[in-house]
DNA sequence: TGAACTTGTAATTTTTATTGTTACAAGTAT
DNA sequence: ATACTTGTAACAATAAAAATTACAAGTTCA
């Protein structure tokens, strides 16, 4: 099991988009062709990221811009903005226990707090992360390349 | 996304044998029944338990055990044991990166540890948890059940 | 011994989620 | 008006999880 590769493509997008948007027109093609998936995706992931007002791209007009700081973006908010985990939670509770059993009618109940508290550590430490460092970070790596 | 439920199944297995196995024979049947799900599912979980030597149990002759103090046995051990996650991590990293573009080549790096990080406080959390606070905890559910 | 049960496991199917593709209407820019 | 773009819908392909069927092989006990 893993968590969605939209996560990861979603930070791709807006920090490629961050690195190039002044000296070029960043479209959804020139994405996909950097990050290596097909355009719909990227545009799919767009619109998502529309909606949260992170992104500015207007139909028929190129040119892909990000629209808020990425200090104030956290993994965390892209983690939730592209739906990474059902409703239902991280983890998946089997739903048919039978209710006659002792066990079976109370063991949800008994773990859920444990899982959900388990959950939250994480997601907790994705929103410490801001997309700013991440940046910085891929920066130093760039300016390392011999 | 959905960690795979195996995981609380798992638990339900143990937990539910641990509280049966001195008064009844506890079979796959058994479980599969009080669990709501197929016994092949419930043998297939017991085979990757025994393998771990926390259950007790063989061919032909019926009667699972539990053969670990449920205090030694976290919610981690369950989570590896039933593989919850995938080898290369919990979150999947688009994999064609465009090896061109600088961002392209250099984000995986540069995103990676603070993932893995994220990952490993999930992971540190399950640690904590033993089956022996979940069964302590269901247990006293059900005392409460008027 | 043999009938009735069990476990272990392989093979297959079903289901669901993710990812990729095709197609096209509709907007923009020059 | 031509050549580009975005936004979406619809569909296909892939992959992972869960369920099912089938059966060999072991155990128990009358």
């Amino acid at each position: 099991m893993q968590i969605k590769s939209k996560f990861t493509i979603a930070i791709h997008v807006i920090l490629c988009t961050a690195m190039y948007e002044k000296e070029e027109k960043v479209t959804s093609s020139f994405l996909a062709q950097r990050i290596g998936v097909n355009a719909v995706i990227i545009r799919n992931i767009i619109a998502k990221l529309k909606e949260q007002d992170l992104i500015i791209s207007k139909q028929g007009a190129s040119g892909i811009h990000v629209a808020k700081p990425l200090e104030s973006i956290s993994l965390y908010d892209l983690y939730c903005f592209m739906d990474c985990v059902d409703q239902e939670g991280l983890f998946h509770m089997h739903e048919n226990p039978n209710a006659d059993c002792l066990i079976g009618r109370n063991l949800h109940k008994g773990v859920l707090p444990y899982l959900e508290k388990a959950q939250r550590t994480l997601e907790d430490q994705l929103k410490q992360i801001s997309l700013a460092q991440i940046f910085e970070n891929t920066k130093a790596l760039i300016s390392q390349e011999s």
